[in-house]
DNA sequence: AACCAGTAAGGACATGTGTCCTAATTTTCC
DNA sequence: GGAAAATTAGGACACATGTCCTTACTGGTT
């Protein structure tokens, strides 16, 4: 009762704090800790009880300088605002903790890439993984910087950065499968949404729409209209519905749309039946990522799926392999085939 | 050309490998990358270039045990598939990498947060955040322990753990604003969707209605009904289109509709709809969360905006204070007021 | 009482870093 | 060319840890 302190913090900041606590050898301890031979039962007792108590924790960043793995992998995010990329997240942290691998979160604002992954570095992690769509650029020098530092790493999502691995949704075959089911209803004239956009996505599914096109005889020009140039596209929904609106009151409208995403198909959705257009009726609609909100409209949302299990899965392999077996030379990719998720939204051709 | 490895990994992990490469001495390398004085302009330039050049990096680990401040935060998070708490997750960490603090992020499976926070502390994390709704009891137990050994520390969105500095939506003012609203519309019969839930959240919901009630002289019993009861809660947007097809059908159906969350207030809106009624002509519904879904349906929902900038920016307040300020004896609480958003789907009763 | 096995104590070293100090080297100036 | 100033080299220590080693203490059995 002499000092007014009630033993604020015992701070046990070290195991030579927490063994002069316990009244042992640090050694001792240690030797505790790490599971050593030759140790009487009743001591290893009073220890674990001692932590328990005090909660005390050795200090990871003494451990890993003395060698031991920190078992660390880095992720870098595009965003946390798009719902696929945080479910990928969610699943590849899952996946990894499983294995005992922690994983440091960084989003990747544009120019912020190089102080992230230098961060990254600095922490010795096992690997680094990209989830997203970056700048190209900026994506490409640092994979091409870890590849000559010898760290393992991967790239989910965005496809086509020179020597990184890879793991990528093939989005022209999405895209093929979905013209290809609208042209079984009877389609030959497409509305695009969104996928005028510069964007490296929407050129590759452009490539899906000509190769199902010209597989069927039909020319891409002639075949297909986008009024994407009329809108500013802030955010997807409104863009949606504004080119909705737009192609409701156009001449020689099309039967078919096919919008870069599930929100700008959603907000087209609500478009064309706000300008009293039925769905599929009238009209039908496509989607791409299929989304939670596919399901949550009247009529549902056709969608291609982007099968994030089995990408997530995927990724898991090649960073564990990277980790565990030798050292490739080459970089490797895997490419996911995504799968037609029909709804309501599309149907039959006007007659 | 005599080796056949070109050079495959130089593996610079030390400074003092560094200096080697570079051709100085280990101290003078430290002094430069230190910013200290009495170097020639053209050394440092020296050692940039290579640094440039290696991609060195000191290693962040023997930093940290030098009595550098890691400047790390934990954060626990309750899943990461629920877009609220993601928004908070992503504007938090923006916040923080401001003040240059890094976050680490785990998801707090149930009966896993004592691992969880037992390797926050081994990092030495500065605090740890919780983000989310978690198991009561296991929550108070991490929360004493962190009190006890004066980490600092706080909780987001679980109000009422015990010791716990805390930053929580008042959740029952926003549930009277919503009742205040409706009966404004002349609206006295309620039908309560999802908030027979045992969840916390749901009862402190329910006092805000009866308050609402209870300040108009209208008895809460025979003014609210629930059929929870008769429907399994998988998906929310399923369990709210179920619940909205049996109250269709219902002999004095209510007209107004209360929801737990947006995804059962779409859910029901869909269910009304397809069962031949108008929305809000015939009823009205309100969501909770205003989550972007509520801006597109056909009417919008109309929902409790959680006022997660506030909220972030608050908890950020919290955490900082707690870092650079001096020690609190007790625990802080903020509340946050939501805001009641009106869309298309509330609106006067019938006659 | 002596001996021996069983157990704990405590010193030493290494990990990568920053900092301080002194010695060695280079550069500058006259 | 020589002295003074400026710069760099290199050794030492501390940080928290695991591991090895030697020394010291404990207890029980003969």
């Amino acid at each position: 009762m002499s000092k007014s302190k009630p033993t604020p913090r015992p701070a046990l900041r070290s195991t030579a704090d927490f063994a002069r606590h316990v009244g042992l050898a640090r050694t001792t301890v240690s030797r505790v800790l790490n599971g050593q031979p030759g140790l009487k039962p009743k001591t290893i007792a009073r220890v674990h009880a001692a932590m328990e108590a005090t909660g005390f924790t050795p200090n990871a960043h003494a451990l890993h300088l003395k060698g031991k793995n920190s078992a660390t992998i880095g992720i870098c995010m595009e965003d946390l605002l798009t719902p696929p990329a945080v479910r990928k997240l969610a699943a590849l942290q899952r996946l990894l903790r499983a294995q005992n691998y922690t994983s440091l979160i960084e989003v990747l604002d544009p120019g912020e890439s190089r102080r992230v992954v230098r961060h990254f570095l600095s922490m010795r992690v096992d690997a680094i993984v990209f989830i997203g769509l970056f700048d190209e650029a900026e994506i490409t020098a640092r994979i091409s910087e870890l590849v000559a530092h010898g760290t393992p790493h991967l790239v989910i999502d965005h496809a086509g950065i020179a020597g990184a691995n890879t793991v990528s949704l093939d989005r022209a075959v999405g895209m093929t499968a979905v013209v290809n089911h609208l042209l079984a209803f009877g389609h030959t004239r497409f509305g695009l949404l969104g996928l005028s956009s510069p964007a490296r996505t929407a050129g590759e599914r452009l490539n899906g729409i000509r190769a199902a096109l010209a597989a069927h005889r039909l020319d891409f020009d002639s075949c297909t209209q986008s009024l994407d140039h009329l809108h500013v596209r802030a955010g997807d929904f409104e863009y949606g519905r504004a080119l909705a609106t737009t192609f409701a009151s156009s001449p020689n409208r099309p039967t078919a749309f096919l919008a870069l995403n599930d929100e700008i198909g959603v907000g087209a959705l609500h478009g064309f039946q706000a300008s009293g257009l039925r769905v599929p009726h009238d009209l039908s609609i496509s989607g791409f990522n299929n989304q939670d909100i596919c399901a949550m409209t009247t009529p549902g949302l056709t969608s291609v799926d982007q099968q994030i299990a089995p990408t997530v899965a995927a990724a898991a392999k090649l960073i564990l392999e990277q980790l565990n077996g030798p050292a490739r030379r080459r970089p490797v990719l895997r490419t996911i085939v995504p799968e037609l998720v029909v709804r309501g939204s599309t149907g039959p051709a006007p007659v």
